[in-house]
DNA sequence: ACATAAAATGACGTTACGTCATATACTTCT
DNA sequence: AGAAGTATATGACGTAACGTCATTTTATGT
């Protein structure tokens, strides 16, 4: 029993060294760039070994996708959980977001990769039931947040249907911007532009758009959240 | 003279056979199906001709994402070539990239895939050039658009800064609607959505959190426009 | 008709994926 | 402790696809 459990976590140990090795691998070098053998001879164990822990190339990159969908989980319950109104949390999702995918370009690099469809295709069956799961949870927190909204009449709606149609959207514009952000030529196409606050400053001008009360003309979002989430240790 | 022309017709009539195995290729059987040598087959010519045409199967897609720059380039100068108003011609911007999308279900997944850094690092430098030209006209038309709108007063901003901020938000917001668009996973997790609207709607939205004159609730842009758009036969 | 230039071909070298028979290490039982 | 049995690790191998280039084929001009 103690035998085995020390053989358990060299495997788990084992299986985060594959990990740490593709994610530089991918950072560095691209998709193109990302070689099993190259990870085995890094990590010095086999190729063979390797493929005990994924089935495949894209597996592994699944893997690292899971990751940043739990990181960003992590940190969007983190600004959640902040005291506030509903749309003052919101903000706090956006202001959290932004440094995060600064600061951490390689699960930037992995969700885009993933997002393709051939690529996806190939990864592990429980892999990409996890992946999805992750997705809604990430909508439902979102969801729970513009319920609150609507609950306290901070915010109204035309029709009932338009709830998912806002979340989307919302979830569009997250996904936009970071795509944007991570691409070489768009970010020459805006040279003058902050990144980091590409998406907070679009999520604030949506929820304007949304008669979201009270309007950022009437209170200074940004500011007042990012100063509660330094006092709280979010930032 | 004319011998030779017929040889360089030749040329040009066998590049588009291979961007339509191509296309079509890519569209079923995604990236990783794409092969070089059965395009060759299909379309009855040598591998080593294919490659006299692209340097190698990036250059292919990335020769794809440009015939789709281009398309996107020209529907969305009809769009804002109709009579209107800044915020109308903008809306039909919205109203005919929807359609588009669902109908060139090919294009988008080209273009999702040209997004990735490491795939496109290896497009030929000349196609490079001509996707960051084609970025920068469709800013342009967009940035045009909005110096009319500031121009007539439709739309006032707070600094002049604000202008950049607001074509990427735009532009943001395309790219994401379509990647989630794009996604069988995100379209899972928003099942009631019509996805054709997605882009539209949230355009709308963020014009009326500009302010940007008059709102939305004043005007039933969509409808106005759409029938306008039809009117003048774009639709 | 012949010489010369241009274009097409597909066999070949190379790389990297993923597998599996074999070798090694670890566990258990006597 | 040692043997038998089980679990784990390895890297040589089969395969697939990329991209090249010497050779062959086709076209052009005199």
């Amino acid at each position: 029993m103690g035998t085995y459990s020390r053989k358990q976590r060299e495997i788990e140990k084992r299986e985060e060294l594959i990990l740490e090795a593709g994610r530089n691998m991918l950072l560095e070098k691209g998709y193109l760039g990302l070689n099993m053998e190259r990870i085995a001879e890094e990590i010095e164990y086999s190729k063979g070994t390797i493929y005990k822990h994924f089935c495949c190339k894209e597996d592994l990159v699944g893997r690292l996708m899971i990751e940043t969908l739990m990181k960003i989980r992590e940190i969007i319950l983190k600004a959640v959980g902040i005291d506030g109104t509903a749309r003052e949390r919101m903000t706090a999702i956006g202001l959290v977001l932004g440094p995060f995918m600064i600061l951490n370009p390689g699960h930037l690099r992995t969700y885009e990769l993933m997002r393709i469809g051939s690529l996806r295709e190939k990864v592990s069956p429980e892999k990409l039931q996890t992946i999805h799961d992750l997705h809604h949870e990430l909508i439902s927190i979102i969801e729970k947040l513009l319920d609150e909204a609507l609950e306290n009449g901070e915010l109204v709606l035309s029709c009932p249907e338009q709830k998912e149609n806002i979340i989307a959207a919302g979830w569009s514009i997250a996904i936009g911007a970071y795509m944007v952000f991570s691409d070489v030529d768009d970010r020459h196409v805006f040279p003058g532009i902050d990144f980091k606050n590409l998406f907070p400053d679009a999520l604030q001008v949506m929820m304007d758009g949304l008669a979201w009360a009270p309007l950022s003309s009437e209170r200074d979002y940004k500011g007042i959240v990012e100063a509660r989430l330094r006092e709280q240790g979010f930032l």
